[in-house]
DNA sequence: AGACTGCTACGACTGTTGTAGTAGGTTCGA
DNA sequence: TCGAACCTACTACAACAGTCGTAGCAGTCT
């Protein structure tokens, strides 16, 4: 379809993530931190992604001051589980369990993070309605 | 960038994809694959998403019969991987162990899932050379 | 007031993706 | 052998994503 609901673009989801990381902000707070990350852009092209973003409803934007203050209107949270459920509906037949799995078996966790899935996971098993094994 | 190392996108993938389930097909072949599933596509648009597809280097043809058979150079799991990458590297610092979590903690996982995340985990858990991220 | 500086609005251009039409070659059945 | 059927190459085009430039407005400094 080439009309979908329009997707959030890659640059465009960079702006979005300072907005989350460091709260509202103008075109130039934004394009500083970019800046900062080494990330060098002109100014109108921040203003244009955040332009876009406002069109596609993912922020807001109020003249307090001199400039327009922009913040997010759409939660990180939101959008990295959108993302996330496209590639588990891609991949991983819509499950996250194959997915997991996969993970761990590539072993890419600290040992702090596998005692907490073990935590986490222990925890389910004990639920009541989850008895699958003593 | 405007001039990245071509992404593979969504129409395209759903061609790859039926490559990667039905194995070697031509034009027609995907085309009718797909037809069943109810997505409707011009048998030209098709050709195009192999045309480009070869061109990024994700599936090659060779022209035993009449028309062009083409096959997946790239792995599903090499796509899956990368994807899932993106997604972990915008949203979880690049670290699976929270993506994890938040799966788990969600709770949408089978008794036969948790059963063998637990089996996999106490594997991790006796290897004695784990690697601490990098 | 005039010169600066910073901000926004608008337009523009390029490359990519989604989608398809047309033209022209090949093959196969009658 | 002739036409129907099928295949590929090439072209096209709209929407979107990434990237800016320019023009004009508003506040500030001297």
């Amino acid at each position: 379809m080439t009309a979908r609901e329009a997707e959030i673009g890659q640059a465009e989801l960079e702006v979005l993530q300072t907005l989350w990381e460091h709260g509202p902000a103008t075109v130039r707070d934004v394009l500083n931190v970019l800046h900062k990350r080494g990330r060098q852009l002109a100014y109108t092209t921040v203003l244009t992604f955040l332009t876009r973003l406002e069109q596609k409803g993912c922020v807001t934007s109020d003249k307090s001051g001199l400039a327009y203050v922009y913040r997010p209107k759409v939660t990180r949270d939101k959008v990295s589980r959108s993302r996330l459920e496209a590639v588990l509906d891609a991949f991983y037949d819509g499950s996250p369990g194959p997915l997991v799995l996969q993970l761990i078996r590539e072993g890419k966790f600290t040992n702090a993070e596998i005692a907490e899935l073990q935590e986490v996971i222990d925890g389910l098993d004990a639920k009541p309605q989850r008895r699958s094994r003593s």
